[in-house]
DNA sequence: GATGGGGTCTGTAGCTACTACAGAAGCAAG
DNA sequence: CTTGCTTCTGTAGTAGCTACAGACCCCATC
């Protein structure tokens, strides 16, 4: 019987602890049904299994490679049905990438312009900037 | 007197087509006080000015230069207080030139470890891929 | 068994920067 | 005067959280 209460699973915090998944996002999870609803205690707080453990690792890693919180639901999906293969994966990720590229292109030509701007700029005292008049003119 | 017809300004639509905000978001803007409350007609329909064109042009240029609403504010408080140096127009510029920096090098490493997942898989048709197993196995 | 101090609960509101309605009213041309 | 486009206000929705308030749970110690 004390094995039993060596499987009670990880409340909350727990989880929070090991993921680095703030309390309130884990909920939040929840609520949006990426994270399935947890047991809970007889006095109602969840806990946690392991599976569940390793699935919010997997929402926390996908979300700082920059997935969106859809494409992370359509790949648990593909996982829960036990329904994917490697080419559907493969496009989903590749997907992202090119749209992670496209930031990137849009944010060099936002820096060219912005060091532009800048080296224009006397960083004096007057009145009187270039990087003023640059914003106001166009169009 | 009819050149006072002349002068009646510009409708909320015109000024949307001239700048290429979308008229919902000009009243956005009038609604967190970055752009003014302007005149308005008889039926109370808003009537723009040159300059509050002009305003609006240099927000909508800021905003795609990546400017936050919050650095724009800024800026433009300054120009209507009439009361700004070339320097603290740069220095806003510079900080806000280094955060983009920061941007453009996190997505960077994003793109190598998408690219580093991508290779490894064989977008097969079978069920079991390495992108997958990246995303679940860390931490 | 009471007490204390954490952790956790639900529900709601806030954040950024918009966007999208509904339903009413203005406006200009014919 | 009618038609049809534009504009009005006010509210709610979007993504992806974060931040409360006020109540309750849990466990250890006395």
């Amino acid at each position: 019987m004390s094995d039993f209460t060596n499987t009670r699973g990880y409340p909350i915090g727990e989880m929070s602890k090991h993921t680095g998944v703030n309390i309130e996002t884990i909920r939040y999870y929840e609520r949006i049904k990426i994270m399935p609803q947890p047991d809970r205690t007889a006095g109602g707080n969840r806990q946690y299994n392991h599976d569940e453990l390793k699935r919010l690792s997997f929402i926390k890693t996908s979300r700082e490679l920059g997935f969106s919180i859809n494409e992370i639901r359509a790949l648990l999906e593909m996982v829960d049905r036990q329904d994917f293969t490697c080419g559907e994966v493969h496009g989903l990720t590749i997907g992202h990438l090119a749209s992670v590229r496209e930031k990137i292109k849009g944010l060099r030509k936002l820096e060219k312009a912005l060091v532009g701007m800048a080296a224009e700029c006397s960083q004096g005292d007057v009145p009187n900037c270039p990087i003023l008049e640059t914003l106001f003119e166009a169009r």
